[in-house]
RNA sequence: GGGUCCGUGGCCUAGCCUGGAUAUGGCGUCGGCCUCCGGAGCCGAAGGUCGGGGGUUCGAAUCCCCCCGGACCCGCCA
């Protein structure tokens, strides 16, 4: 039995009580109040004084009356002033909690949300330069987010959209073909090569020299013709960097089903398809005079006529199809509403024997996606107005139902403070933070700064652990360099910029993923120290515990509501906080309780209580994707 | 100019969606704790007009309106 399933057990049959009274505008909520206040509070009596007219303290000592038959209640009261404070019978019901987990192992709080198909984009970096941290904001988040779905019940398909046909990409291979860069360079990362030195070469020159501009858009045109030595060129150079970012994505533990290519998506004729069906739409009009005439727009304004000075033009005069036309067309192609297929081959098995699979006009496998029930899109918040729009034009076509299961997933950006581009990149910078750019070389790569995290961490674990071998810090030092990073970019809330300094990032103390991973490693070596397993039968002998054991347990048993309010809201960040929140009462249960040194029923019992914590931890660590170490 | 988002002790941050009982942690500062399971740790102290104002409410950091400050978006570009 979990807290949620009592949690739903009392509000099933307050809700009853209140239909029986007529009342149906009122939600039943539950809150976990400060542990003086009971295991459950129910507040709900301050909302009904009006409706009922009598005082809150009369309503809820109604709501005791309901309250009767709860399995595991043991008593109810009544505080400030109309508060119904629910108390468990807390030996029976951890007993029984610590049981399920035990038994159940990282499983016990499965949950079904409602389930079907999540298509889950994310990553879609240009395939012309290596991830930088603010990338790895991106990726951290949908590897987490395919994870929590999972648990709660979805089956989740991971695209990584591959725009190989952008200007960036331009940029790049004009480099190598008239600038002298060294397509074959092999002497380091060479997605690392392309964006660090490549791009930003090529680039600066490109934008001082009209004739190289006109070049470039000679590549593009050639790209998107596709067929000739030029695209296939191109599409070499982009997945040979695409191999190497995804070597960056492993690293931090995202993999992929499906990658697509922009340039398969124009070979194959998808926007011409796509646009058929879109053209039918309401909301989408052909401007036959003024400046516009020519033009394909959808109205996506608050204007009573479709005006092409503020709504978006979906197809140019010359019959080219803008960006947003692109990305809508993509978007319904996302949803399962296109039914276009497209190739697909194997591309590369990744760590988790997951093999990733690639578009590939015009020969493979076809492939047409089914509908989802959710297609979520992890893109900057700088894209809003954008995804708004493709949303409205997908409403336009098909109602407010299916416009509703498209969401934009978005995150705002990561910011170097302006020490750390001045220390180690050489920028001066006004303010406290700066914007990354990869044209002015103002980023930095996500491997760069594992490597560096890792070094850092080497020389701590070579100290604390001198019998490891040198392999093995090696592989501890790499996972508490990920953790630290994703613990910075998953703890925040996504609407907010992250400041990254180096220094900081650097410092693996206190509120940081390391401080997660040593309270775990901690626990390990306990169990490791312990000279028998505590069966789990065993349960807990609770009378016996004081309250530094009882607050971890406590603590532990809401982990089913954290999960259940994470998988609803779709959000990472509350199992992220939980999981350094769970890490603090485990130290201090630490210092303060000795384990193994316990008088022997109670040793066994907080024995008991470090194995649910382990479970606990593991389970998190796989929904956020957080990596643990047993030892560091 | 129009739109979206953010504003919580010197600095960073949780809580905001779904209003509820003393506002969460961390950094920094000051002071303690290793004969004891891992000190990458623990304990204590000082530090708060939850940007400002108004409204709704029995009750507002949380909901609504206005204002201020910051970020982002607003091309037949991608």
């Amino acid at each position: 039995m979990l807290l949620t399933d009592i949690g739903n057990n009392i509000k099933r049959k307050v809700g009853a009580w209140l239909r029986g009274k007529g009342i149906k505008d009122i939600e039943v909520t539950l809150e976990i109040p400060r542990p003086e206040f009971g295991d459950l509070s129910l507040p709900i009596a301050f909302k009904l004084a009006k409706k009922l007219r009598k005082s809150p303290n009369e309503i809820a000592k109604e709501i005791i009356g309901v309250l009767r038959d709860i399995p595991y209640l043991d008593h109810v009261e009544i505080a400030g002033g109309g508060y119904v404070n629910i108390y468990l019978n807390r030996e029976k019901f951890y007993s029984d909690f610590i049981r399920k987990v035990l038994e159940e192992d990282i499983d016990f709080a499965r949950m079904d949300l409602g389930g079907g198909l999540v298509r889950l984009e994310y990553t879609s970096v240009n395939p012309n330069k290596a991830l930088h941290i603010g990338h790895a904001r991106n990726v951290a988040l949908g590897a987490a987010l395919n994870s929590l779905l999972r648990y709660v019940g979805y089956d989740v398909e991971l695209i990584n959209y591959i725009d190989d046909t952008g200007t960036q990409m331009a940029d790049i291979i004009l480099g190598f073909l008239y600038l002298g860069y060294d397509a074959n360079y092999s002497e380091g990362r060479f997605d690392q090569y392309c964006g660090d030195v490549v791009y930003t070469g090529s680039h600066e020159k490109i934008e001082a020299d009209e004739e190289l501009k006109r070049k470039r858009k000679d590549i593009l045109k050639l790209i998107e013709e596709g067929g000739n030595v030029v695209s296939s060129f191109t599409r070499m150079i982009a997945e040979k960097v695409l191999r190497e970012q995804l070597k960056t994505c492993w690293r931090l533990g995202a993999e992929y089903d499906r990658l697509v290519w922009e340039s398969d998506i124009v070979w194959s004729g998808m926007h011409k398809k796509g646009f058929d069906i879109i053209k039918r739409s309401r909301i989408v009009k052909y401007i036959s005079s003024g400046k516009y005439a020519g033009c394909w727009v959808a109205k996506v304004s608050g204007s009573e006529e479709i005006n092409p000075e503020v709504d978006d033009v979906l197809v140019r005069s010359d019959g080219t199809m803008t960006y947003v036309g692109k990305d809508s067309i993509f978007a319904l192609w996302k949803m399962g509403l296109l039914g276009h297929p497209l190739p697909f081959i194997e591309f590369v098995t990744q760590p988790s024997g997951r093999i990733a699979y690639s578009s590939s006009w015009p020969k493979g496998d076809l492939v047409t996606l089914d509908e989802c029930t959710l297609s979520i899109n992890i893109i900057g918040i700088e894209q809003a107005k954008l995804q708004k729009i493709i949303q409205k034009l997908i409403e336009g076509l098909y109602g407010e139902d299916v416009a509703k299961k498209y969401i934009h997933y978005y995150y705002n950006h990561v910011w170097l403070s302006s020490k750390t581009a001045s220390k180690y990149l050489g920028m001066e910078a006004e303010g406290k933070a700066v914007k990354m750019s990869g044209r002015k070389g103002l980023y930095i790569n996500v491997d760069t700064l594992l490597d560096k995290m890792r070094d850092k961490v080497l020389s701590v674990i070579r100290d604390n652990n001198p019998d490891l071998d040198e392999g093995e810090a090696w592989k501890i030092a790499e996972r508490i360099a990920v953790a630290s990073l994703k613990y910075l970019l998953l703890s925040v809330d996504r609407d907010k910029i992250v400041v990254f300094d180096l220094d900081d990032a650097l410092d693996v103390t206190k509120e940081s993923g390391a401080y997660i991973l040593y309270s775990y490693a901690r626990a390990k070596s306990i169990l490791r120290k312990a000279e028998y397993d505590v069966p789990a039968e065993h349960g807990i002998s609770y009378d016996l515990l004081n309250d530094y054991d009882k607050m971890l347990l406590r603590y532990l048993a809401i982990t089913p509501v954290v999960i259940l309010e994470a998988g609803k809201s779709l959000e990472v960040k509350p199992l992220v906080n939980y999981m350094y929140r769970l890490s603090q009462m485990f130290n201090e249960f630490y210092e303060k309780n000795p384990v193994l040194k316990a008088e022997e029923e109670v040793k066994a019992s907080r024995l008991t209580i470090i194995r649910v914590y382990i479970v606990v931890m593991n389970l998190l660590s796989m929904l956020t994707g957080i990596p643990l170490v047993e030892r560091m």
